[in-house]
DNA sequence: GCGACTTTACTCGGATAACTGCTGTCCGAGTGACCGGGG
DNA sequence: CCCCGGTCACTCGGACAGCAGTTATCCGAGTAAAGTCGC
């Protein structure tokens, strides 16, 4: 699995933390220890498939398009590795000397029943957790030290 | 998902249809239709990981290395991508201007919790079907199909 | 002082290289079967 | 007819290229803010 998926929950989660104000990617970047363009990229990606919003301009940036207890991390995943699934059968049954003929092949092969099967309780359990619920059960050192670096922002705050 | 976890179930599938006989990666490339020598690496890796035992010599080939009710779908998967978790946790919250002490991380972190605990569920639906059970579950298509090439094969059977 | 315009700096967005891992390929070492010769 | 040695073809095993997806990077279009000038 690519590490931009890790970099992408990470920036949600912090984004999650603030859900009214954006923060610009160079922001985002600087707090998270990563290559600046990298990132924008993904959070690129993540604005395409509708999970964030982004706001043009000087003192812009991202923020989340919807409220944290309605973005599931598997809408995260999604967007950034595709919402295709990672078993792909290839018809092998249909190739060979002796092939299947296509009429048999209408239901999936248990091969692949299997493989899917596997892969929706994965999906199950990502799109059961939110972003709420991982700020509800995040570590209190971990909140501590977002709100820290957030409020010591030179942002335009009171 | 790299596609040679396919060409891996597909051929401990074909295997597990005579488990007594050992079948050469030459008969299983013909029969799957695949390129002969990268198979060759697939079921060199299966052997690595203990899931088939090798027969050299003429009349050789592959046979499974424990009865298909104990080989699962787990370990083939694991023998081709590695035992390695798919969500690798780089741990991001000790980066940055504003790092979490090391003291602090010796839990892991809310997002890697909630990735392992997905993947579990996946390896336990995995680890919970045997060669035996697809066998059981599959379409009598496609044993009557695998059963008729290998009667045909030019073994000297009776 | 107030308003509008200009300039500025900052933001995202898409298009463009370098790198790792999967895919595909090759040839050598080892083994069992097969064939020929001798007893 | 049976046993032995030699030859052979076939097998796996590890080492070697080619391509795709991920990672990393750059610069241009667009925008909101700030600064500046005139009234
Ligand atoms: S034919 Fe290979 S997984 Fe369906
Ligand atoms: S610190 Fe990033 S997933 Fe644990």
């Amino acid at each position: 699995m690519p590490d931009s998926v890790e970099s992408a929950l990470h920036c949600t989660w912090l984004l999650a933390q603030q859900p009214a104000t954006a923060l610009p990617a160079r922001r985002l970047a600087e707090f998270h220890g990563l290559p600046q363009a990298y990132l924008s990229k993904i959070l690129k990606l993540l604005t395409r498939a509708d999970v964030l919003r982004a706001v043009p301009g000087t003192g812009g940036g991202y923020r989340l398009a919807r409220d944290p207890e309605q973005i599931t991390v598997l809408d995260i995943l999604t967007a950034v590795q595709g919402d295709g699934p990672m078993f792909r059968c290839r018809e092998l049954r249909q190739r060979g000397p002796v092939p299947l003929p296509v009429e048999a092949c209408r239901r999936p092969c248990g091969i692949a029943a299997v493989m899917h099967r596997a892969e929706q309780a994965w999906r199950q359990e990502l799109a059961a957790t939110t972003l709420a619920d991982l700020h509800g059960h995040a570590a209190t050192a971990s909140i501590g030290r977002a709100r820290r670096w957030l409020e010591a922002l030179p942002t335009a705050n009171g």
